[in-house]
DNA sequence: GCCGATTTGTCCGTATGTATC
DNA sequence: CGATACATACGGACAAATCGG
């Protein structure tokens, strides 16, 4: 990021996670950070505030910046922010990749638009995936691309990946990103295409993603072997 | 809330809700809203800047700020924000009660530390309760409170609401909480305790949540019927 | 293509309120 | 009570993106 406050913001990140602020500990006042970072009061405090969303620290009226995060100990898959694939496997050192299984162009009906959030007519790629760890067939997607605003895609651009595609080449921005979590039963389809062993349910991320310019350009539904599943999240109240 | 910015979040995402700023449409600008707030822009991009991360809106440079919400179609048990089972089950219009299980005041040893995050030795109570709704046994939910942060629970005050408890007599307030998805395997506790019908798995969030002094007081398991789970989850990036 | 008006994004400085010690 | 530290709010300045003439 080219601004001040997420500089800061990532810096106090990584000076936490390094151990250098230790959990329990107060980092130093906002006047003296404000004196390190050379910055405003204001630009110090959208950097503090970021770090709180985000389950670092607990600002204390009256007596400092207290630090609430301790690194975890849980392995596998987390999901929680906005993070690709690919990222998120090498975050977990995983040797992944992906298959493709089926590409088509198609037109929302009605019963596409209900469960998607687009529009009926709207022209769509519909692209399954397996993605595959450590040599198992694990996650089970089915994209809905929003053809206007992902022009071009390929059956090779979704077998790399889609994310780099759009935001290197296409130029465009990923800003929000709605989601919903349930179990399901297992289909037929989850039975054949993913490495379920004995399992009868999957998790379903269900997520709509919208672009900088407010445009919901794509729905996923992510189809997940429980045992090898981990959403992550932190909430906080007043925001 | 007493600031004058979360009054004008609420202002502006009641609005959104009731329809007068339809999906995909503008709202007014920040020199309109100023005017009509007759606050400074600081203070209403404050709003903004929650209604963004809320997923109500997408501000657009140039342009204005645009609305990205729609009314939502699922029913059901919705998480995502901090809230209390009575509030979530009032928010859906259903009928439920909370039955306790079991309390106790216990020393964490290695095994419950390691699970809850609390400290070895660490006083807490234990509470199981089973909540539910329209008269079925959905959720089975393992508490533990810290109790120095916590004194004074009661039976007859965990089968009520403990937030109303710590929130209103203690004036604690709650301010972050972490959470964590999973899908696992049912107990032969939970196939005891719940209503599972044939269902084999259970969904697991796991949150662990600190008070605004920083203290983490609470751990909870809450293991769900799947049919009767939603996580929801609004994610932005570069917040 | 350029310019100016509009709108959001970032940053700064200051003042005041509130909680802690 | 005073000093310290975070919380809220105001106003001003300039940058960046968009759009229309």
């Amino acid at each position: 990021m080219k601004s001040i406050y997420y500089d800061i913001f990532e810096d106090l990140r990584d000076r936490i996670e390094d151990g250098e602020f230790a959990y329990q500990s107060y980092i130093p006042s906002e006047a003296q950070l404000v004196e390190e970072y050379e910055c405003s009061h204001n630009t110090l405090r959208k950097a503090l505030s970021i770090l709180r969303l985000h389950g670092y620290v607990q600002p204390i009226q009256g007596k400092g910046v207290l630090v609430i995060w301790k690194p975890d100990t849980f392995a596998h898959f987390v999901l929680g922010d906005i993070e690709t694939f690919a990222e998120a496997c090498e975050r977990n050192g995983l040797k992944a990749y992906t298959t493709v299984r089926s590409f088509a162009q198609i037109a929302a009906d009605s019963h596409v638009a209900e469960m998607t959030g687009f529009a009926v007519g709207d022209h769509l790629y519909r692209v399954e995936r397996v993605r595959h760890m450590n040599g198992a067939a694990l996650i089970y997607d089915i994209n809905y691309f929003l053809e206007s605003a992902v022009p071009g895609l390929t059956p090779a651009i979704v077998e790399d990946s889609v994310y780099s595609y759009v935001e290197g080449t296409i130029g465009m921005r990923i800003s929000t990103s709605k989601r919903t979590v349930k179990i399901e039963r297992a289909t037929s389809a989850d039975r054949m295409v993913l490495d379920l062993l004995d399992y009868s349910m999957v998790a379903v991320v269900k997520s709509q993603t919208f672009n900088s310019d407010g445009v919901h350009f794509e729905t996923t539904f992510s189809r997940h072997r429980p045992d090898f599943f981990t959403f992550h999240d932190t909430a906080v109240r007043g925001y």
